[in-house]
DNA sequence: GCGACAG
DNA sequence: ATCTTGTCGC
């Protein structure tokens, strides 16, 4: 029963790949309708030995303004691989804004949406298994290749793969470093560009939703550490 | 074969 | 991602 198609973790690159493609069959990039989009929710993970510490946060798109937070810790079912990452963050990631409980209009997820070697990153990953729309933004390229843009907040260039537009490189704060932004699911790289610079104040080079997951995430990491005891008990709530 | 390679 | 001090610039 339990073939390489039942969505599980796979025990290879091969069932891992076999997995990516029946996802990336299953991605859209469509228009999004911005006025019912008030919730934005981000996650990232940090690492311990091996385990994965998730932090999930939801924001008011207007104001951003923080409304929840929710956090999962699990050991990493699968080793770091560039291509593969879905495989080692998504499962922690999901629970994470499960645990949320309130389904955000759109989530923000730090890595690639269909920049991606076959179409299917990290954010395009969980956004068809969550069935939401997802935002790519990554701090750097995994695939492909753009021009610098502008040096004010708000210009970005095309970022192009095997001859596609996949992405774009996008200034979110005067003079910074640019961020990856690529439609996850769900919605299309405008919309994409248009939640990134939503949700992000100009003070940042990271969306405030996604700055935040990063910070927490490293900041419990850092708790757990220092508590120094199994990770298998280990009570997240006491640690907040 | 060689180099590149999200987090 | 993680380790890890000081330092340069807005």
């Amino acid at each position: 029963m339990a073939g390489p198609g039942h969505l599980g973790q796979p025990k290879d690159l091969k069932e891992a790949r076999a997995l990516q493609e029946a996802l990336r069959q299953r991605v859209r990039l469509r228009p999004l309708r911005r006025r019912a989009v008030r919730l934005v929710a981000a996650v990232d993970c940090a690492f311990l030995k091996d385990w994965v510490v998730a932090a999930a946060c939801l924001w008011s798109l207007q104001g951003l303004e923080l409304l929840r937070e929710a956090f999962a810790l699990q050991k990493a079912p699968f080793p770091y691989v560039p291509g593969y990452l879905a495989f080692r963050e998504a499962p922690a990631m999901l629970r994470a804004l499960g645990g949320l409980g309130t389904t955000p209009h759109v989530v923000l997820i730090d890595g690639q949406g269909i920049a991606h070697p076959r179409g299917l990153g990290l954010a395009s990953h969980v956004g068809v298994l969550l069935g939401l729309p997802t935002v790519g933004c990554a701090k750097s390229l995994l695939v492909g290749s753009s021009r610098e843009p502008g040096p004010k907040r708000g210009s970005f260039s095309v970022i192009e793969y095997n001859s596609r537009v996949v992405g774009a490189a996008l200034r979110t704060k005067d003079s910074t470093r640019c961020v990856y932004v690529s439609p996850g699911h769900l919605l299309n790289l405008r919309d994409a560009l248009w939640v990134v610079l939503k949700s992000s104040s100009g003070s940042y080079r990271l969306p405030e939703p996604l700055r935040w997951a990063d910070a927490r995430s490293r900041q419990l990491k850092k708790r757990l550490a220092n508590e120094g005891r199994d990770l298998h008990g280990a009570d997240l709530q006491a640690l907040l």
